[in-house]
DNA sequence: GTGCAAATGAGAATGATTTGCAATAAAGAA
DNA sequence: TTCTTTATTGCAAATCATTCTCATTTGCAC
């Protein structure tokens, strides 16, 4: 039997009370097949091959919540506008390929631990971070 | 005598052919002065009690130029709107205080050298990169 | 002082994201 | 299944930060 990847991100929806609709379920399903870093208008193309009455202001609101519920991320990449990942990967920072807009993902666990010291070392408990390289194919 | 700080700006200005305006002479004096990271209207507050006539157009077209020029830097914090600052002192990250939304400044070579590395590694040259802690005060 | 291109203010335009509202549709109850 | 309740949706209008247009002003080289 095919395994649904979206089924995990479903299961976050309902034990938060919310309503699994044929939208959000078309959306979660582009997002776990997702290999790279969609935006919203992307999604609304992806999704609308599943489900055709997916909206741009669906997508915004259902990452809204996802965002809250910590079952998705949202990038701000640069000038760009919002892309959007799932949360289900062991935590990652990201490298921009300015030439071509690539996203690469990454993880320095030498560098996790200076951030949370560096944190300590000014008072701090560290929450969250944001860490984007951006750079050129050598 | 007083020594005015926004003097190598104007400079810098001066250098890339550009006219040094009232307007301008009071933006940049008050980056100069600014112990903080101030987004444009704050900016627009701020200059405006130097010179009444500068408007929130010029603030953006003029930190537009100046980023260009590698004279300030442009910040974008989380969800908020833009927060410049000048380009003089040595290069560093940002910790943001999730509270107050207070930045503290902080630099880790290690860090820096460690980017650097990965970037490498991954087979790029690094052309930039932004680092910003968010936590709260313990 | 003159002349002219660069710079400015005011407001319109833009682009991404959010929101109001009436219509639709999940999901539990009957 | 059908009914009821109320979350969710699409659409279009509204926001918000930022940029642009254009007529007017103003640095600054001569």
């Amino acid at each position: 039997m095919v395994q649904n990847k979206a089924a995990p991100f479903e299961a976050a929806l309902k034990d938060a009370g919310l309503r699994i609709t044929r939208q959000r379920k078309a959306i979660l399903e582009v997002l776990a097949a997702a290999e790279d870093h969609p935006d919203a208008p992307e999604l609304v193309r992806r999704a609308g091959k599943i489900e055709p009455s997916v909206s741009l202001a669906t997508v915004y609101r259902t990452m809204t919540v996802l965002e809250e519920k910590g079952v998705i991320h949202r990038h701000q990449f640069d000038g760009e506008s919002a892309r959007f990942e799932t949360a289900n990967a062991p935590h990652h920072d990201h490298m921009i390929d300015l030439d071509s807009g690539q996203v690469i993902e990454f993880r320095s666990d030498k560098i996790e631990q200076l951030q949370r010291e560096i944190a300590r070392e000014l008072g701090y408990e560290l929450v969250g971070h944001k860490l984007e390289l951006y750079g050129r194919r050598r």
